[in-house]
DNA sequence: CCACTTCAAGTGGTTAAACCACTGGAGGGA
DNA sequence: TCCCTCCAGTGGTTTAACCACTTGAAGTGG
């Protein structure tokens, strides 16, 4: 019928939030506006209705739609309330047009500048001996799987783990588990961390060399200028391998 | 029977999640375990499979959770996969019990802070003029609403909206979004952002001076002094008005 | 003609009972 | 000992029905 149930393995609330969402993040759906009833949509979708409401509650957590009990199921601006999960579908869904979402690479990687720097003042305040001896034996581990891209990431977000962890701010930590999840879930956005592995580790080392020193204002400063050297590499890299410009946005 | 029915105008999913969600995150679920089985659990909660399913699926979306079809739904440690949303119901939890959860208030500061002042020096890059008058109008509208409260935090969020619009980073953007439903769904959380909203409004038009000039650089420098000077002022204040020390945790 | 009330249609919210799809382990056979 | 089969228990989905709420149009009174 409606919907194509061909080899679909994927589970069937997941692939209607998938389309609702997508039908959103496109624009199709107006913000305002109401979506269409859910009998009505459940069959549009071929699933049924109690599945679609399943992938509402989702969307709901989202921040992309606001069910109204008696009215109906509005269509919320995702600029003003889409939470951050939403990058990765946006970034899913330029790459499924063929496009490398580019500015929303660079403005990931920006987030994670933002955070990095000031992080480092914190562990170099905070951190506790064990910790950073713990960071200095991953970066040796990762030194040794340098040539095994998977195991690569692994290890690189494992090392960030461990200096967010050891930042203690729990905010922090519950926001870099959100970063994680968004790339394991779009492995396109590996592309804006893994592009550039081994000037990541070489800065890596750096950094800890700059938190032992306890000096956090200054370790700061100078991880500020290794991190966005080590961010222009990474998207000039990046524009390499995609054969795309690398062209700021907005402006 | 199980359930308390009382006066709730609830959503009953919304009740079942918050219950499995407290339940998760005060540790009497341990990671790694299983969820009772949905057929148990729902009876245990007072409501239908169904509506149990649905509030499932939020916890799923928040990272407390994942199912697995066929064997249980295992539970997380959602220090490792819960989602930046879960601060907004980590504090609530702690003022249930009547604790001003100070190492979040804190943590979410810090956060902000971290945003903020490399925000500043994005913003001062690539603002247009209209942002930036825009900014200045609602600094005044701002001034003028000093002594409601309520109209005071709506001008904040507003103007910390514009603020991180004028900096041209979607990434950035909806980690705003996900920060404003923590705090109007956890009204508690305002404490960390009203409690010195004087000295916030100081910081804001000073920030703009520096902005306008259009040195982002030395913006960014100075406005992290500047942040850190507000966060410990507010900090305090917040000490003062629940009589609680200010302790610093971790550390 | 307007303001108010009533009520019916349509919406999301919830429930029931049943079946399907999958996992994991117990038990039997080679 | 190993492998295969099978089945009991789990989450996933469907159906059909009812409840709770919102909305606005029709009806009523002024």
């Amino acid at each position: 019928m409606a919907g194509s149930p061909q080899s679909v393995r994927k589970r069937a609330a997941e692939g209607a939030a998938d389309r609702v969402r997508a039908a959103i993040l496109r624009g199709e759906l107006s913000p305002g506006s109401d979506l269409p009833g859910e009998r009505d949509l459940a069959e549009r979708l071929g699933v049924s209705r109690l599945t679609l409401r399943s992938a509402i509650a989702r969307l709901e957590a989202e921040g992309l739609v606001r069910p109204v009990h008696g009215s109906g199921t509005r269509v919320l601006d995702f600029r003003e309330t889409g939470g951050v999960d939403l990058v990765g579908y946006l970034a899913a869904q330029a790459m499924e047009g063929g496009v490398v979402p580019f500015a929303l690479l660079r403005d990931l990687l920006e987030l994670r500048r933002m955070v990095a720097v000031e992080l480092v003042e914190l562990v170099a305040e905070r951190s506790s001996p064990e910790e950073l001896s713990a960071l200095r034996a991953q970066i040796e581990k990762q030194r040794q799987v340098v040539d095994d891209p998977q195991e690569l990431v692994a290890s690189d977000l494992h090392f960030a783990r461990l200096l967010v962890r050891a930042g203690h701010n729990l905010a922090l930590e519950l926001l870099f588990n959100t970063v994680v999840r968004m790339i394991d879930q779009h492995p396109g956005l590996e592309l804006a961390f893994r592009a550039n592995a081994e000037g990541t580790l070489a800065v890596y080392s750096r950094l800890l060399d700059l938190i032992e020193t306890g000096d956090g204002r200054r370790a700061s400063r100078v991880a500020r200028r290794l991190v966005e050297r080590l961010d222009r590499a990474t998207l000039q890299r990046i524009s390499e391998i995609t054969g795309q410009t690398y062209e700021r946005s907005g402006g």
